[in-house]
DNA sequence: CTGAAAGCGCTTACAG
DNA sequence: CTGAAAGCGCTTACAG
C-alpha cells in the first residue's frame, strides 16, 4: 500500500503538500497539484482512513444504535436502516451498526472508544436511559422519536399526534361514531415507546372532542398472535364498523383475515391506518392511511446530526416533526 | 478524554506497560497490573480505537457489502444483516454497512482506504465483478452464495440444490406427477444470482429423474405483481395440483390468494417451498418447507472470515454448504 | 505558495 | 519484568 510519503517523493514535493491537495483546504499551485495528482494515480494511492481519523479526530462514521431483539416488526426497521445509511453516505459518512441488546452499553462503548463521530438512536422511549448516557458525555447524537425530555439532543420523528387526529377525523367525517382502535400491546406502552404514546393520546383526545366512541383494543405485534387477535376482533358482530389500526403486524394481516371471514372494505368495515409505503408494498395494503415516511425521517435525522457535527446545530437541540399526510385508498364508507 | 499517557503517569509506569495490560499480550507483575487497572478506572479511560487501529493495522470492523436497490425482498435481507452483525460482535468485530449501488466501487473504496479488515458479500452472482476486485487485491473476504469460480475466496450458503431435490421428491413421493414450479422472474436469472440457478437446475434434474412434469412459471418478486401472477396461476383449472414455490414474494402472498379463490391446502393444492423461518413468521406461512436458515449461514460466513483474518483459513478458500432440512407442516396431500 | 516538524494515541521490538 | 524509542500514516500550525 502506497503512503502519502511515497506520493510525495514520486511527485518531488513535501508530504504536507500532498496532504494539501488531498484535503483541498489550501491553495496549491496548479502545476504542483497536477504533479501530485499524477503521482497519486500512478501509485494508485488512497488515504488511509484510520490515520486520517487519528489526525483529524473525526472518523467520518456514524453509529446507528438499534436493537431488534425487542418489540420490533422487522420490515419497518429495515427500511429505516437502509434509509439512514443512504442519507449518511450522501454526506460522506459511513454507518456502523450498534446492535447490542444493552443500548446503554453500546452507547457508552462507542463514545469511549471514539469509533464514531455521532450517534443515531432508534426506538426511543420516554426517559430512555441512552439519552442520559449521551447527554452526560456531551456527545453529538440525534433521536428518532420524541421523548418528553431530549436533554439538548436533536430529535426527529413523524407527527404521530397529528396523524392520529387526521385519521380519527377522517372516520368521524364519514359518519362513524364508534371506532375500534387496534393498537400496540401493553408491553409497547409499558416500555414507553414515544410514537405509541403520542398517537394514542392524540387519538383519544380527538375522539372525545369529536364525540366519537373509541374502543381501544391492544393487539400483539407478534405476527401469529396478531392474526388470532384480529380474528377475534372481526368476528364480533356488535363491534364498531370502523377500524383505526396502529400496529404494523395487525394491519399486515388484516387483508388475510378479512378474506377468511368474507368481509369487504369498505362495505363491511371502514379501515384507516398508519404505516410506511414499504410495509404497504410488502403486504399489498389497500387502506387509506397516513404514511410514516421512514425515508423522510431518516434524511432529516442524518441532516440534523451532520449539522451538529459541523458545529452549526441549535445550541439546545431542536425537535423536528414531519407532517402527517393522508393517502386516500377508498377504504372508508361514505 | 484520558489517553494512555495519562494512565501511565497516574499509575507511575511507562505507557508501554499500560499497553501491555490493555492488550494482555505480555505478562505484567500482578501488583503493577493492579495499579494500572486502578488508574484506568479512576480516569475512566478507554483505548482510542482509531489509534489502536493505526498501530496494529487492524480496524476490528468488517464491511457488509449489500445493495437493496435491486431485486431483493427486504424482510429476508434484513434477517441476514442482523444475523451477521450479531455473529461479528461475538468475535469482537463491528459491522460497517457498505451499500453503494455500485458494489465494485464499494469494494475498491473499502479496500483502498483500509476502513475494514475484511468483507462479507451478499447477493453474489455467477461471475460477480466484486469477486475479481477482491481477489486482485488479495483482500480477506467471504461470499454468501456459491459462484462457479470463487477465486480463492471462502463461500458459504444453503445447499439450494439439495433443497430442490428434497422438495421435488417430497411431492413425487406423495404421488404428484405434475408440479407447477413458481420461481423467480427472468431478471433474477439474468443477473445470475447463484441461489436461483442452483435451485432451478437441481429441481429440473430431480423431476426428470423421478419422471415428474415440472411446469416452470416465473413470477415477479415485486409484491403487487406477484399477487397478480399468483391469481393467474391458481385460477387455471388445468394446472397441476402441486406447487413448488421458490420466490419469497410469491410464497408470502400465497395464503391471501388461496383465501380469495376459496382454495384449501392441501385439499385443493399441495404446496412446498423454501423460505426463512423469519419470513414464515412475518407472513404466518403454513407450508411444508426447507428453511433457508440465514442465521446459520451468517454465523458460518463470519466464522470463515474471522478464521481467515487470523491467518488460519484454507489456502485456496473453502466452500461450505448448509444442509437443507425439510420441516413438515401438512401442506402436501398424501 | 511550499516544506520541516510536531502531534494525533496507540503498539511493538529492543534494551536494560 | 519494565521502560525509552521508534513507528503506524496522516494533518496542521508555523516558518520561510
Amino acid at each position: 500500500m502506497a503512503t502519502i510519503g511515497d506520493v510525495a517523493s514520486e511527485a518531488g514535493v513535501a508530504r504536507s503538500t500532498v496532504s494539501a491537495v488531498l484535503t483541498g483546504r489550501k491553495f496549491v499551485q496548479p502545476e504542483t497539484r497536477a504533479r501530485v495528482e499524477a503521482a497519486i494515480a500512478k501509485l494508485d494511492y488512497s488515504v488511509n482512513s484510520g490515520a486520517r481519523a487519528l489526525a483529524t479526530r473525526r472518523t467520518m462514521n456514524l453509529g446507528l444504535v438499534v436493537s431488534f431483539h425487542g418489540l420490533e416488526f422487522s420490515p419497518a426497521l429495515a427500511t429505516y436502516i437502509f434509509a439512514i445509511t443512504d442519507a449518511a453516505r450522501e454526506h460522506g459518512y459511513g454507518v456502523l451498526l450498534l446492535t447490542q441488546p444493552d443500548g446503554v452499553a453500546a452507547v457508552r462503548h462507542a463514545i469511549a472508544t471514539r469509533e464514531v463521530d455521532g450517534l443515531i438512536l432508534m426506538s426511543v422511549t420516554e426517559d430512555d436511559p441512552r439519552i442520559e448516557a449521551i447527554a452526560a458525555a456531551g456527545f453529538p447524537a440525534v433521536l428518532i422519536g420524541m421523548p418528553e425530555e431530549a436533554r439538548g439532543l436533536d430529535a426527529v420523528d413523524l407527527d404521530f399526534a397529528g396523524a392520529a387526529r387526521k385519521l380519527v377525523k377522517r372516520l368521524a367525517d364519514a359518519g362513524h361514531d364508534r371506532i375500534t382502535f387496534v393498537t400496540w400491546p401493553d408491553d409497547v406502552y409499558e416500555s414507553r415507546r414515544t410514537f405509541a404514546l403520542r398517537f394514542r393520546d392524540a387519538a383519544l383526545e380527538a375522539a372525545a372532542r369529536l364525540g366519537v366512541e373509541l374502543h381501544v383494543v391492544p393487539c400483539s405485534a407478534e405476527p401469529d398472535e396478531a392474526l388470532g387477535a384480529l380474528r377475534e376482533i372481526l368476528r364480533d358482530d356488535e363491534a364498531p364498523r370502523a377500524l383505526l389500526v396502529h400496529n404494523d403486524a395487525a394491519v399486515a394481516f388484516l387483508p388475510l383475515v378479512m378474506h377468511e371471514l368474507g368481509l369487504q372494505v369498505p362495505a363491511d368495515h371502514s379501515v384507516v391506518s398508519l404505516y410506511s409505503s414499504e410495509l404497504g408494498r410488502l403486504y399489498a395494503l389497500p387502506y387509506t392511511a397516513v404514511e410514516s415516511e421512514p425515508e423522510h425521517v431518516a434524511t432529516l435525522a442524518v441532516e440534523a446530526l451532520v449539522r451538529r457535527l459541523a458545529g452549526s446545530g441549535a445550541p439546545n437541540g431542536a425537535a423536528t416533526l414531519v407532517a402527517a399526510l393522508l393517502t386516500e385508498r377508498s377504504s372508508v364508507a361514505e
